[in-house]
DNA sequence: ATGTCTTTGTGAACGTGTGCACAAAGATTG
DNA sequence: CAATCTTTGTGCACACGTTCACAAAGACAT
């Protein structure tokens, strides 16, 4: 019987296998003292755990760059995740093949994401879009949205936005980069503690609500007379 | 002059007011009591702070469908971030333009980072190429990476990497979406914590070390005896 | 069966980040 | 110029997540 020590795992991971311990221990007692964890038993527990031993049905809405790119990427099926539909506003989009699927009319979506009993959707829509087609998604019934459209989405209690935001992956990469270059001056300055990714994104989020000139036209109206 | 309340910016970020004020602190005293900040002043020092001051030049190596879209992507050059050179080991693909770019042959790529300066690269390679391609990069000068190929990277010291896995953030909403699914079944069986974000992506880093099935061939070996 | 050895599962300590609450600062008004 | 009002900047307490450390559990050898 193949099995893993919390130790190999953690090692493997990056993180501490106290830690990882813990966690498992969450999902129950599936180790054996003085041996380690069954690897089959332990990637089923987690696998169900998690949900991927589900199938399910994913809507992508903007058959554009990102969008065809995220239709053509195989990480998804691979994870228990399934392209249900294709979904662009575009009528000479509609039709077309995109990675085998043909995209659909946005008219539709209503009733795809009632047909197929989607629950998850995803944005890849302009940002001026981007909170029409979340607001027609979630009246559908959708109530988990993996959102690529730079705006904050608002949305009803019950559902669940995550956004994917690469400017601010770049961003975060920026502030370490210009840290390291900085080293050497700041012998005489190290007031500051290096701040964490909550305390970056807090700022950035803080920059963008302030930012009259924002990316899109969707800029919250936080400017005061 | 144009000024905004710690609570004004929390309300449109989404956070604690006093948290926000706490972060801008690091930076230095850029309120006014009683007043607030200065928005034109503020954006400033924080674009500063994060480097965003600067002209970042940026290498994507890998252009397939999302190294395609990642070049299209207008959202880079707003903060700062220069796509200066598109590489490609596909010979078919050099000297193509994308997004207005010509791609260069992988080949070049020490060359194109030296001459260039470049610091920060991203991969959107197939996950076997990746630590190749990453190797290379580090070779040549890059100190952050930007990965979106599913593979964990192994760097020197004093080099940052960023991973990006849409899958995870697809399990994520799957996870939640299970439990709001099960909410009504578990009223004896709440036992188990609401696991954070951490929790979950060691869990699935656990879960992709010790499946040797993995996405790709490039699975770590720690499958013991 | 008894002992030894390995590794889990977890209580407790620790550190860090978050939020409260308020004094200090400055603007504004009379 | 004093009184008042608003909002910052931050000390402090709390909560949460992480890590340490170890007893308990089980496998395996003798
Ligand atoms: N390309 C990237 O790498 C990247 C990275 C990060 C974020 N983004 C964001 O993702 C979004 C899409 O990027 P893109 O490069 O694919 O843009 P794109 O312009 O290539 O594609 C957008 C697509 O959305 C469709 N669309 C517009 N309105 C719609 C609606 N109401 N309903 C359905 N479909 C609609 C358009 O027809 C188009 O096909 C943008 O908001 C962009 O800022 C893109
Ligand atoms: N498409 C997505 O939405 C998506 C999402 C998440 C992650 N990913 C990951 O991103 C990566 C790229 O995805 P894709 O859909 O664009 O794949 P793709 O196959 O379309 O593109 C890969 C490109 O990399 C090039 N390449 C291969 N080896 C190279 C090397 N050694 N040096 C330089 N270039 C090389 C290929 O010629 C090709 O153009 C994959 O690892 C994928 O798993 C993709």
């Amino acid at each position: 019987m193949p099995t893993v020590s919390s130790e190999e795992l953690a090692a493997a991971a990056g993180v501490n296998s106290a830690k990882l311990r813990k966690d498992f221990s969450y999902l129950g007692s599936y180790g054996t003292r003085g041996v380690g964890y069954d690897v089959e038993y332990l990637v089923y527990q987690i696998s169900r755990e998690l949900g991927l031993t589900q199938d399910w049905p994913v809507v992508i809405v903007g058959i554009g760059n990102l969008g065809a790119a995220l239709a053509n990427y195989g990480g998804f099926a691979s994870r228990g995740f399934r392209v249900a539909a294709l979904i662009d506003a575009d009528p000479a989009m509609t039709g077309r093949p995109v990675a085998g699927i043909p995209v659909q009319h946005a008219d539709a979506l209503e009733d795809i994401v009632r047909d197929n009993g989607v629950s998850i959707g995803v944005i890849a829509t302009p940002a001026g879009a981007a909170q029409q087609v979340c607001d027609r998604l979630v009246g559908a019934g959708v109530t988990s949205i993996l959102n690529f459209a730079p705006t904050m989405l608002t949305v009803p209690d019950g559902v669940d936005v995550r956004k994917v935001d690469l400017s601010i992956e770049l961003q975060i990469l920026a502030f370490h980069e210009q840290r390291k270059a900085g080293e050497d001056a700041a012998a005489d300055d190290d007031a500051m503690p290096v701040p964490t990714a909550a305390k970056g994104a807090a700022a950035a989020a803080a920059m963008d609500a302030a930012d009259p000139k924002g990316t899109d036209g969707e800029a919250p109206a936080v400017m005061p007379a």
